[in-house]
DNA sequence: CACGGATCCTGATGGC
DNA sequence: TGCCATCAGGATCCGT
């Protein structure tokens, strides 16, 4: 359910509590994207220290190694107590002394991947080619218009790539373009300057809200307290199909960019 | 070699 | 318990 908002919202809803758990016990159920990469059984008493996160990853620091946690299309994560047993799709039990995380992934595009560090080359294969964090200040306008500027590709799929910035999904994709007032075909390297910063904070904005909101624009999201979104965000574009722009009022349209449904106002959105 | 498409998997929804 | 097509928050892999 994660675009980078819902992943850090799920981060913060059980980072705290789960600092200092030591781990009991694992249990993986079926496979999920990639294998585990070590034995279950070889995380029991180890110290669960942080939990950080790089884009749409979730990064568990144990004492000695870390999880590399993806929740896909359909994964979401529960930390508390009193757990049933596993339901049909919850394939990944971890028990602490301070509670069990829970993944629960349908489709399974999800992954939980242990690497002794970050150097590891499992986790390099993961995160090695991750662009820039679009919530810190490493995340400039300038390196971000050099960034586009080699890219003949429609902005939008540039944006999902996470390789100028992480952690922009399908959704936000579409509704920082709208609030940058670029059209989502144009290739990015026809991208100027002025645009660049222009979606530059589009995206810092985007993003920052559906954090504050609490990963609000999914429909289905909850946090690991089990908190839902509270759907404050309105969607400018997104699932807009055919229904008047907010600000213009000309019909919002949709289109297919690489398998993806994308939103746009023809008016607002110049190419 | 940058790019586009197929692909993994399950569930919800809507048309017929 | 109808059947089938389409779509869904991601991102890797593989041809060209």
């Amino acid at each position: 359910m994660p675009e980078l908002p819902e992943v850090e919202v799920t981060r913060l809803s059980f980072a705290s509590r789960i600092a200092g758990a030591e781990i009991t016990s694992v249990t993986m159920g079926k496979t999920l994207r990639w294998p585990l990469g070590c034995e279950p059984v070889s995380l029991t008493s180890q110290r669960v220290l942080q939990v950080r996160r790089r884009g749409k990853y979730l990064l568990i620091d144990l004492s000695a190694g870390l999880l590399l946690v993806h929740l896909g299309m359909s994964g979401s994560i529960s930390f508390g107590t009193g757990f049933a047993a596993p339901g049909k799709h919850d394939h990944f039990d971890m028990l602490t002394t301070l509670g069990t995380l829970r993944l629960h992934d349908p489709r399974r595009f999800g992954a939980v991947v242990f690497a002794a560090d970050e150097g590891d080359p499992v986790a390099q294969k993961l995160l090695g080619r991750l662009g820039v964090e679009p919530l810190t200040e490493t995340f400039d306008a300038r390196q971000f218009h050099q960034a586009l500027k080699p890219r003949r590709t429609a902005i939008k799929q540039v944006l999902l790539g996470g390789e100028a910035v992480v952690g922009v999904g399908n959704i936000y994709a579409s509704e920082a373009l709208f609030l940058a007032g670029i059209r989502p075909t144009t290739k990015a390297s026809e991208i100027s300057k002025p645009r660049a910063a222009l979606l530059h904070r589009a995206i810092q904005e985007v993003l920052t809200q559906a954090v504050t909101k609490g990963g609000s624009t999914l429909r289905d999201f909850t946090n690991a307290q089990g908190e839902t979104g509270y759907f404050q965000l309105e969607a400018q574009v997104y699932g807009r199909a055919g229904l008047p722009c907010r600000v213009c009022g000309a019909p919002i349209k949709t289109i297919r960019q690489g398998q993806r449904s994308t939103f746009y106002c023809p008016r607002c959105q110049k190419p």
